[in-house]
DNA sequence: ACAGCCATGTAACTTGTTACATGATTTT
DNA sequence: AAAATCATGTAACAAGTTACATGGCTGT
């Protein structure tokens, strides 16, 4: 529920039409998560029905605005102070991926292994030079935004890690077809990036 | 599409019954996620509404087999050999949070940190536990749970740096009200977790 | 005139998920 | 006999998401 919770700590800042809390939404999270125009307006009905926002009128502008209830309040107090739990947050899809990718016989899982780093350390050198330039630019870079680009470094490195990891345990599990060479021959493992 | 593509994988392996591919799905994944009955049967139907799965008839016990249609290896065949983009999972509800949180002025950052922090390190001892117990367990743990094991494992971990990183941020963007002490306090920040 | 952004909205669809109904078989 | 597990399914809903329709306004 990222994008209903998002939307309404926006509301909670002040009251906003739909157009403008797509882009105030794209600000803060930097472009990453790109939102569609048609789901704000999606989840401002949604909030509308369940009572968390109300419709607050228009401008000279002729701009709907919407502000957030006393509930929408508390929702969003109750959403900021409670944990998000490792339990409820949506399937880790790649680790479900490599957990029956060793099962099948029918599959070469080290290759699916290095296809994965090599997307994830390409998204990585891309978040490395988005942060270079965020640094770089006259204004100081949005702090919302740096903080979602460090979480998504954060997490890309940790992928590449577990994937290493991963090979290491399946090398374990599975000996070696090949007679294994005395010095493992330097494949293309992860090696360090500059941040 | 995790379960979707899980539950069409545990089918490549050989056709099986609504009530196993269930046990299967948790055994892999170690309870870690826990599946609903009612949602194997929805996305078995789902499957066979898309071709990429069949009803294989029932064996003398009455249980009603589904085998993978040669559609479906295809579109598992894709699911494997393509990586899972960055850009393409969900939202980081956590990271989405924290940079709306920085924003609200009656809203105490460093609380929503703490809380979580709290949290994520619970999880990780909880882990930590799990992998023990598997370890010196007379079977040998399933590989494929230890593989989702080790990965909550590195995401936990990576989420508490991330904290930890927050936190430096936000005394670095806002000068501390309090005149700073020479050296730090040591407040509750993170410990190595024994792994 | 035309492209492009600003702005609002709706219809339709997907996956994930739960709650419930129903009955057979097995274990205690 | 009661409780638990095995087993199959349906109805209903939430949230995310896209595609489309529609129109005003702005810059070239």
């Amino acid at each position: 529920m990222s994008v209903r919770h998002g939307v309404l700590a926006l509301l909670a800042e002040r009251p906003r039409y739909g157009y403008e809390v797509r882009t105030a939404f794209e600000t803060r999270t930097g472009g990453t998560w790109p939102l569609n125009v048609g789901q704000v307006y999606t989840t401002l009905s949604r909030l509308e029905r369940d009572l968390l926002a109300e419709a607050a009128g228009e401008d000279d502008a002729g701009h709907q605005y919407y502000a957030i209830t006393a509930a929408g309040r508390a929702e969003l107090r109750r959403w900021f102070t409670t944990p998000i739990r490792r339990e409820d947050r949506p399937r880790d899809e790649l680790a479900i991926k490599l957990a029956l990718a060793v099962a099948a016989d029918d599959l070469d899982v080290a290759e699916v292994i290095q296809t994965q780093r090599s997307d994830s350390m390409r998204a990585l050198q891309d978040y490395t030079r988005l942060k270079a330039r965020a640094g770089a630019s006259p204004e100081p870079a949005d702090l919302a935004w740096l903080l979602v680009l460090d979480a998504m470094v954060f997490q890309a490195e940790a992928e590449v890690r577990w994937l290493d990891h991963c090979e290491g345990r399946l090398l374990q599990a599975r000996p070696a077809r090949e007679p294994a060479p005395t010095a493992p021959a330097p494949t293309m493992r992860s090696r360090s990036v500059t941040r």
